[in-house]
DNA sequence: CGCCCGCCTTGATGCACGTCAAGATCGCGC
DNA sequence: GCGCGATCTTGACGTGCATCAAGGCGGGCG
């Protein structure tokens, strides 16, 4: 009892499912998904530790996978976006090692594990355009690290707002300006770079005093990008990275420029 | 002009060519690969923000990436050992947001990106087995993020002498007891773990006090894994990730056991 | 043999960030 | 309209790790 969501999907143009557009495809996928859910803000998708049978693309919403310690210490590990796809770390049927929550409303199509290894076997084309986006997250993950383990906290905060923006514009006009919509607690922030949340506050304060951005809850306004990627330390190109669409190394990247 | 590599690898059963042994399988990898590469001691294999038209498969010695600040600063965001795969994040033609170097003396299996794009799509097990290697790889950073970004500097450490232990002992038996070769200075651990390579020493020197392991220059010894892991705060199931094959949702792991 | 250069080791000092604590603000449910 | 909880905000204070500095050890090379 296949639907016809597929066909219809606006998401599939720029996610996972990209390479998949003829009828067959189409009618594959519509029989592999196994639907979409809708969660609501904060509410747990599944938690570290416990096996995991699916693989989630975001439609719409923001998801974060975090590790948890004993004590309740937790970092975030990966922030998903629309057009991003979580779950596909190959240890899901014995024990996955983060914790994934909608930190907004959030829908997520749904396909079971074998379902999409079974549609990889079958389209070449699609089982690559997963290696891309995990290694883009793997990318993601990387450049994290590098921030947590030697940035300061400034530099920290400097490098992921300039990163949230840059996705979000990936995939959606801003709001007015350098605007974007920012659904993150000062904490989660914290979470997101290894610091408390008393510390984001007052490095948002002198991110403010110094005219770079504007934070207030909910949204984030860039006011002046070159100082904020001067402070942020970037690294050359990943701009670029993290606005371009995962592809076949690169190459229908809308803007890269290089130099 | 295939050779006859691949079908004496002695490695191949357990890294990113083991779904290949067919004699028709077997012949494609010779054909695809570009020849074996040996590294020395510190020399870089690609430089950060240069495009890398290959991929790697360690035979043998330790590899770093790492990513460095325009000031000098340094994270280390993967340590490779053999058997590990490295250069598969799909951005390899435009440039990569790592350096490669080889820690030690280092043998690395080349193949030319497209041919190993080639393989997949003619072997899908092949391609299979990428993910799950690139999807392990996503699982070490996510720890080591969590590690950098919640746990104390002797947490840290503490974990990573578990992990390469558990990584090492898990291709190659220990010397003798739960000693393993260590070819990492005290500033790479520091690079590895966000710290300084002097507060590396005092750590080193608090946990060899406190009789939990011993440290030579070259080799770690482990003298109490049980309050070691307690100490590194280790979380539920990972001693298991460490030491399994990437494989199919871990069907094959060796010693699989939770709670 | 003796120099030099990396690395390890240890001490003294400083600072970036954490911790604790007390409002202020805001949205939400009753 | 009022109370409540979550979040933001700011101050005072403490500490974990960095920084600076000096010496020892060992291995490679002239």
């Amino acid at each position: 009892m296949a639907s016809q969501v597929c066909r219809f999907c606006q998401a599939r143009a720029r996610n996972i499912c990209r390479a998949m557009s003829a009828p067959h495809e189409l009618a594959a996928l519509e029989s592999a998904r196994s639907g979409t859910v809708v969660m609501r803000p904060h509410e747990t998708i599944y938690r570290q530790g416990a096996p995991v049978g699916d693989i989630y693309n975001v439609l719409s919403g923001w998801v974060a996978l975090y590790q948890s310690l004993d004590d309740g210490r937790r970092q975030i590990t990966a922030l998903l976006l629309p057009g991003d796809v979580f779950g596909i770390e190959p240890d899901g049927l014995t024990a996955t090692t983060c914790s994934a929550e909608a930190l907004t409303s959030a829908s997520l199509c749904v396909i079971p594990r074998e379902r999409a290894a079974a549609l990889r076997a079958r389209f070449p084309a699609y089982g690559e355009t997963f290696l891309q986006f995990i290694g883009r997250e793997y990318t993601l993950a990387t450049e994290h690290l590098t921030s947590v383990g030697r940035r300061s906290a400034l530099e920290r905060i400097a490098h992921l707002l300039m990163e949230i923006v840059t996705r979000v514009k990936r995939h959606y006009p801003l709001l007015s300006g350098e605007s974007a919509q920012l659904p993150l607690t000062q904490t989660e922030i914290g979470d997101m770079l290894g610091l408390t949340g008393v510390h984001v506050n007052r490095m948002l304060r002198q991110l403010r005093e110094d005219g770079l951005v504007d934070v207030q809850p909910g949204s984030v306004r860039i006011l002046d990008a070159d100082r904020l990627a001067r402070v942020a330390g970037a690294v050359e190109g990943v701009f670029a990275f993290w606005s371009e669409t995962p592809g076949p190394d690169g190459e229908q990247a809308p803007h890269r420029a290089r130099g």
